[in-house]
DNA sequence: ATAATAGTTTAGGCCTCCCTAAATTTTTTA
DNA sequence: TAAAAAATTTAGGGAGGCCTAAACTATTAT
């Protein structure tokens, strides 16, 4: 096992993607590895050997290779890192999902301990928490539905929690004294013409359309 | 001029660095360039050669180079990420200044157009007016106070300005029309209970605690 | 069971990025 | 201005990361 310096980009995403790509623990096939990282098969053996050496992986040749428990801890860091870029990508900057996932695929290799663990925290993530971490390609499109409409479109019948009331005057005044204020919940009763019939924790009342529009709930 | 396909990280290295000692327009020496890269004169000559023969550089044997237009607006681009990334690592997550400038300097180098763009706008630069941004080495202690917090922290009657909004859905399109995305200024007019009363720029809005959490604003 | 096919590795080559040592050019200085 | 000193370049070499083509091993199918 030769000496231990850092990692080159290369080697990193390598080991990432024998990670992906052994889910049962089983070897690995230099064929499908090439065909991840859109390398030659040769080139993938020429690494993996040099992986090897080093003692990340365990490699038999002609029979794949699997991570060591070393080689496990440098993917998970990686994913991990890999993870809250491209979160912090997404949700923060607003960059769009394929191209947030190449950014954050070289940047990966580059983030120290440090800036991960305040990126993190900037995420509301607890580090030493990684349960809801390592969700390498599974979450893609979970997306837990937004869920944020105008009152206008609550369907009758259904109770929604009011979340943002786009105005601040008198009349929000009165609404709350009606138990309709952000982080209450309501149920929209009927919706007839340009009037809104609601059930609050306390009460019940009716909206003009101009007002259920700017009162933003969600289901 | 052979053909332009992406920099090296070494290429951009040794244009940033020879723009960085190019301060009167003067062609740079070898010798000065290999202090400041760290590397061998002979190792310097080599580079030099090729980004020579790429054009972004003037080179003479025996007698240094100079940046061309082209290496110059090279140059530009580099200075211009390091300086959004280190504003970034330093004022927002609060990496401490040294660490800062390290992990800058290798992510310079990957970042895209869009993702630079999204950053200058979360520290509040217009991307078109680049005079605050070339501060190489310049603004080294002004520490302007990092001063982040969630919305839910500021005090009442303060105003603070919209920094970042820890989501991206339909909830933040809702808020954006109100006036309350990165780059705005608003003020707290009161918080009871789990509601926040905002004044946007141009309208007043009450929050719930939850999505009041998730907006960070700063001083 | 063995021949054909599929998968893998080795061999050899190219480029980048580094290096050291030797050659060359420029600058200094006596 | 010529020799010494300093700076620079050339020559040659090594490692990493890729490649293609050829050799080799494993698997499959008849």
């Amino acid at each position: 096992m030769a000496s231990m310096d850092a990692l080159s980009e290369s080697a990193e995403m390598m080991i990432k993607n024998i990670h992906a790509l052994s889910s049962d623990g089983q070897r690995v096939r230099t064929s499908d590895l090439a065909i991840k990282t859109e390398l030659q098969p040769a080139t993938v053996t020429e690494m993996i050997q040099r992986l090897g050496e080093i003692g990340l992986v365990d490699y038999q040749a002609y029979h794949g290779v699997y991570l060591t428990k070393q080689g496990q801890r440098v993917a998970n860091v990686i994913d991990h890192r890999f993870n809250i870029l491209q979160r912090f990508l997404t949700e923060i900057l607003g960059v769009e999902k394929d191209e947030a996932a190449e950014v954050a695929c070289r940047m990966e290799h580059i983030l120290t301990r440090d800036v991960e663990t305040r990126l993190s925290n900037l995420l509301g993530v607890d580090m030493e928490d990684d349960s809801n971490l390592f969700c390498h390609e599974i979450n893609v499109d979970v997306e837990p539905e937004p869920d944020f409409l105008p009152l206008t479109n609550l369907k009758e019948g259904k109770t929604a929690k009011v979340r943002i009331i786009l105005e601040n005057n008198e009349m929000t005044k009165t609404l709350e004294q009606a138990g309709l204020s952000p982080g209450n919940t309501i149920m929209l009763k009927k919706s007839k013409g340009s009037s809104y019939d609601i059930e609050t924790e306390t009460t019940t009342l009716s909206l003009d359309e101009d007002i259920a529009a700017k009162i933003i709930v969600q289901n």
